[in-house]
DNA sequence: GTCAAGATGGAATATTAATTCTAAATCAGA
DNA sequence: TCTGATTTAGAATTAATATTCCATCTTGAC
């Protein structure tokens, strides 16, 4: 009777248990502390997986995971769980206000909505960009780059973003490249860099501006391998040696760049790679 | 046969699951409408609770929680829940950590691999912008962008390619907007451009430029307005008159840059948008 | 008013997951 | 090395919850 009045009760709320899991590492066994670690790592899983899942996923017994709730004096795991199932579902509560927000279309309803839109579209374009850059696809074009004397990126206006960050990462992983910018009106003049043992890649969407197409067409007369980055199928960009159609979905006029730029960054990779691989043999 | 064949399969996702239950009203009966209700406006206690719990909230008997389900296709409500909490996870603080926890199996063991990698760090990303640029954030910003008499954009290196993205898409929104690229190592000269009635946009990830630090903080200096884009909360960007702490998730220490785009694109919209409305009035 | 179809609630049943218990394994100290 | 204490895994049991089924009620058409 003594005994039991001593016994204090489990934490009860999340802050609480968060801080009583974080200071009781050395009181911890082995397998006590695997669990320890997770539930402070992971807490929504935590909240809602079984004790099988979560034993698994730890690598540990389904019952000790009881035993653990046990030792921060839970009934059991479901007391314990309950826990960070009342903090899971604070957490979303701005959630819930987006939603009813959404629902109302009240007062920020714009900005609100038009950020729920970009996002939607972004995911919608990278999702797209798994099935129009397949993996053959992308093993060639980085080859082509790889290969170049030098690489020269050629982009203006609203895809020229998606230009400087491909040559940045390109130079990043030590292959040389060039940003055909047009500085100053010289995108002619800069043209007269590139040679028949380089690669030029144009990143442009319809409607293509008129200087990117010149120096295309002119970097496949000059005998350079092209790569294009194009929303439409269309000539000259479906002359290059290696292209891809991506999608890239617009809200209200704008268009976004992610699934360009996602697409970028994989093919400097993928030709850092290569680059590398070849320097080591 | 037939019949079974062309019953479609249930929603796979949140989205889609709150797009048919928002628009089937017409084909609910009263009870399951009240559930429709109750599960578009609380979907952290459809995630959670039991179908008893539920059916005393929402003053219905728990089976009709599995008519529900079935209704929508679902094999119970069990896999209607399922999707509930996925989304309740998808949506908790833990976010971060999941997209940081993608960062940590590096090593592009092939293209296909690495491509899904970039999409599922570049969705992540894009979900987690939804939490950290709220509705006030965004208007607070635009508003400094519209008011400016020139926007300012700094940025170096890889947060350059966001830079270029918001300039451009400033100017294209008649938002008057100057680059402050560097060229030529002239960023301290170009400085001196910006006066007090000026807003300066800061772009960088951590560890920052130098020379974008000293640009930023000689802004502050001058009087001018300050918004920084950045992933985390630090001196001096934290000093700024409205700051966004961004997550990227980065692939093999290539760090992508989907929710940073995303976000200049938005302000950019919304900025014009403020400044089409002060031309009107 | 009648009747058929659909909706409904709740008891019975089925399923799933938590919990208990115990033999075996492991650890730590002498 | 031995012994006692503690930890552990997993089978068996229990508890909790989802689901099914069907009698009853409600609704709408004729």
């Amino acid at each position: 009777m003594e005994n039991e009045k001593e016994i204090s009760a489990p934490a009860a709320d999340f802050a609480a248990l968060r801080e009583e899991i974080a200071t009781s590492y050395n009181d911890l066994s082995n397998r006590l502390e695997l669990i320890a670690d997770f539930a402070l790592r992971d807490p929504s899983s935590f909240a809602l997986r079984t004790t099988a899942e979560l034993g698994e996923d730890i690598g540990v017994a389904p019952s000790a995971i009881i035993r653990f709730a046990k030792h921060f004096r839970f009934s059991g795991f479901s007391e314990m769980q309950a826990i960070f199932r009342a903090e899971l579902q604070a957490s979303s509560s701005s959630y819930q206000d987006r939603i009813k927000n959404l629902e109302k279309h009240g007062a920020a309803c714009g900005t609100s909505e038009m950020t729920e839109r970009f996002v939607d579209a972004g995911i919608a374009s990278l999702r797209e960009l798994q099935h129009s850059a397949p993996v053959e696809k992308i093993e060639k074009a980085a080859q082509l780059l790889a290969d170049a004397r030098i690489v020269h990126v050629l982009a203006q206006k609203r895809t020229f973003t998606a230009a400087t960050y491909l040559t940045y990462n390109l130079s990043r992983l030590d292959v040389p490249a060039n940003l055909l910018d047009g500085a100053g009106g010289t995108l002619e003049q800069q043209m007269t860099l590139v040679g028949p043992e380089d690669t030029v890649v144009a990143i442009s969407f319809n409607p293509s501006a008129e200087e990117t197409i010149t120096a295309f067409e002119r970097a496949r007369a000059t005998g350079a391998r092209t790569i294009a980055i194009t929303d439409l199928a269309r000539a000259p960009f479906t002359n290059a040696d290696s292209w891809f159609q991506i999608s890239e979905a617009s809200v209200d006029g704008f268009r976004s760049l992610n699934a360009t730029i996602s697409l970028a960054l994989i093919l400097a990779i993928r030709a850092g790679t290569i680059c590398a691989e070849n320097t080591q043999n």
